[in-house]
DNA sequence: CTAGTTTGGTACGATGTCGCACTACTTATA
DNA sequence: TATAAGTAGTGCGACATCGTACCAAACTAG
């Protein structure tokens, strides 16, 4: 019993571990390809107006990738001033704001992602895809779970 | 072929992205469960000594973290401040110094992973740890993959 | 042995992250 | 409609992270 619960415990914590050195690895390896001063939370924002559409408002944002909005704001203002993105009213709702990708923003995500293709390409020679697919729904799972955990955390 | 090519792309950001949305609120959840003022990255570093043995040097364990040294520097100079952490000099190589635990930061320890006992036996309940166990080893991969690809980034 | 190179560790500065407090606006309630 | 409660965003301060530069010790080559 109580062996059972500190093996599920340790591999937990494994779980975690894991997690946690290869975000570690992988954003300095992605930075490293960044212009200088651009961080992979920047670039992430940028792709993920990209791809699931922009007119959404920072906090929309902020919820897809669970930061403090205060972060994201931070984020936002220094993107801006990179000029590549556009904050406007939002005519719903006069405290919000949207945020739209500028041209420049796009380019600038295509020549970002263009620098990480290479490394992409090599993981995706030397890694196995089938597992990883396989693993997205699970992982996918975690997070749900985890986002429930944090609401309820107020508990 | 460039199908797919984009496709394996899309699907190693995804990879990713869960990752860093993981990373993150496992985090936050960890540490609302810590003491005021102590990270996640602190407890690790405690928990690493205690598991694996101390006795180590700072750059063997930034490297088990794959932190930047001067990040691990800082984060031993706040446990010994706080007394869970002992330098002593390396006998072997008196450049380098060997961290120890003290019974303080044992007792810490173990309050923590009390602290923290009643989210992960919550998870243990909620998640499929067959599944977990299943993709421990796929991830200890990529990340040994990654690690790698970090050596080779100087070429 | 000695000079040049490499390595372990730290000091310092820049910057990203995030909690707290606040304002402006919106929504709910009576 | 008026008042209270809730929500979107930002300013500010605290601090962790990390790159650069540096020192001291260890290694390497001649």
């Amino acid at each position: 019993m109580s062996d059972n619960k500190t093996s599920d415990l340790r591999m937990l914590f494994a779980l975690f571990n894991e997690i946690g050195i290869i975000e570690q690895l992988s954003r300095t390896l992605f930075e490293g390809r960044l212009p200088k001063g651009v961080l992979v939370s920047h670039f992430s924002v940028l792709n993920h107006l990209s791809r699931l559409g922009d007119g959404r408002t920072p906090l929309d944002i902020a919820r897809a990738f669970q930061v403090p909005k205060t972060t994201l704001s931070h984020t936002l203002s220094l993107l801006e001033k990179r000029g590549w993105i556009e904050m406007r009213p939002n005519p719903a709702d006069k405290r919000s704001k949207l945020v739209y990708l500028t041209d420049a923003g796009r380019t600038f995500r295509e020549t970002a992602i263009d620098s990480l293709a290479p490394d992409m390409a090599a993981m995706a020679d030397h890694l196995n895809l089938g597992d990883i697919e396989a693993m997205l729904p699970k992982l996918a799972e975690i997070r749900s779970y985890l986002d429930r955990a944090r609401d309820a955390a107020g508990t």
